[in-house]
DNA sequence: GATAAACGTTGCGAGAACGCAAACAAAGCC
DNA sequence: GGCTTTGTTTGCGTTCTCGCAACGTTTATC
């Protein structure tokens, strides 16, 4: 087993305030792993037994209803912990979560969760306010699905993923990982077929340009104002 | 100063698993007082100096976007706390809480919460539990906004208000604090028209009734069976 | 008890977004 | 290189829900 060096994590957010002892204690105890794209992370439902880090790729977290509509809850970029669901009081996962792209992982078994949280109180505070993030933003979100309508949602989704991801290109802001019309539907609560007409709408207009399962934000400054609403439709 | 009593508060969630003398230590710091129907008890946006522990009443806690719009958040019921902004790591209130019927509340500084959260691990934990519960409720209503339509959605609000806080009557199960028609749009993100139609449509059929600023679930089953769809329409 | 304010109902027209269907384009596979 | 699979575009009719407007009803105020 190939020893895992502590510089893989000791500048990401949630081991902020931790020692060096601490880190190399938590990696003792961490597989790494790879994950191939479109292959599951863990499921919905499912036994909550690990927690993970993502150190490399791009992971969408999708919640999907009994009658099969899929919604995609967020995107995990490398440095966030995912799976867990312990620190939610749960013992299943909420949601599945897939590898975009080809990912690298770190895990640890769930039932470590609790000594961690005890015995490294930054790694506590950290993971504790980053839950509290994902609230504020999940309330956003439900804001904006209820006041704001399909264009300026999907303009929002658009501009999150840029600057969660935005990779300079000679175009623009190039998102960095495959995404899909259906993908972003998920994302904003609409269908393909309205993503598609916003986007060749969009690309008319020179704000974005893309192709298959490829976005990029050409105008991110215009796009902006079409979210935020002073737009001249 | 009135002494606070302890079995005020030892059996409510937030408290469980603490001793006595913790209680009483917690207790000694905190102020109660009467909030008046109508009255905010925090207000968005403003310094986050004080959280609070609702005694009796009902507090609905409200979002308002740039443009005016408003969204309820949620409703708080007797024993739950509220403005524990410093738990989710923000030093501003995120929200605004009205009281929705005259409220009892205790509160507390907010610099207290740190103390008091490591000092009673106990209470620390259900907090934290707490939080994870309101996130996946948040989620819970990103997935319904996204992929159920309007009569659905505002069935599922009104039997998470019974749940919370229907009271037996002859008629059927009351919502137990004044909700007109706006504040169910409010919930949902529909009209006050559309909820009004919806109401009527339900009445006809006698599955609700309600009037100004009352609501009453008469067969909470078939409401159920609306809103998760196997709708006969 | 009259008047005002707040809340609720209902009709009608308009528009956003959906759903279906068909055609097209790019990428993967043998 | 041809074939299949997967993703995208686009047209058209439909439907839900909104927005406006007018009116009715209950509660509060003086």
């Amino acid at each position: 087993m190939s020893r895992l060096d502590r510089t893989l994590i000791a500048d990401l957010a949630p081991f902020q305030g931790m020692d060096a002892a601490d880190l190399d204690t938590m990696l003792g105890q961490a597989r790494s792993m790879r994950v191939v794209k479109e292959t599951s992370i863990f499921e919905q439902e499912a036994e909550a037994h690990a927690f993970f880090l993502l150190l490399d790729g791009h992971v969408r977290v999708v919640k999907t209803t009994p009658d099969g509509q899929q919604v995609i809850v967020r995107y995990i970029s490398p440095g966030e912990l995912l799976g867990i669901a312990r620190a939610l009081g749960r013992t299943t996962y909420p949601a599945t979560a897939v590898a975009a792209v080809d990912c690298v992982i770190l895990s640890w078994p769930s039932r470590l969760w609790s000594e961690f949280a005890a015995a490294f109180p930054s790694f506590g505070a950290n993971t504790y306010k980053a839950v509290g993030a994902r609230l504020q933003d999940a309330h956003a979100r439900v804001i904006e699905m209820s006041t704001e309508q399909v264009d300026r949602r999907v303009a929002h989704a658009l501009l999150k993923l840029v600057q969660q991801t935005g990779k300079k290109t000679d175009d623009g802001l190039l998102i960095d990982f495959p995404l899909s019309r259906q993908d972003i539907a998920d994302m904003t609560g609409t269908t393909l077929h309205t993503v598609s007409r916003l986007m060749t709408a969009w690309e008319e207009r020179g704000l974005v340009k893309s192709g298959r399962q490829k976005v990029t934000v050409v105008q991110p400054h215009k796009l902006l104002l079409l979210a935020e609403g002073q737009a001249d439709k």
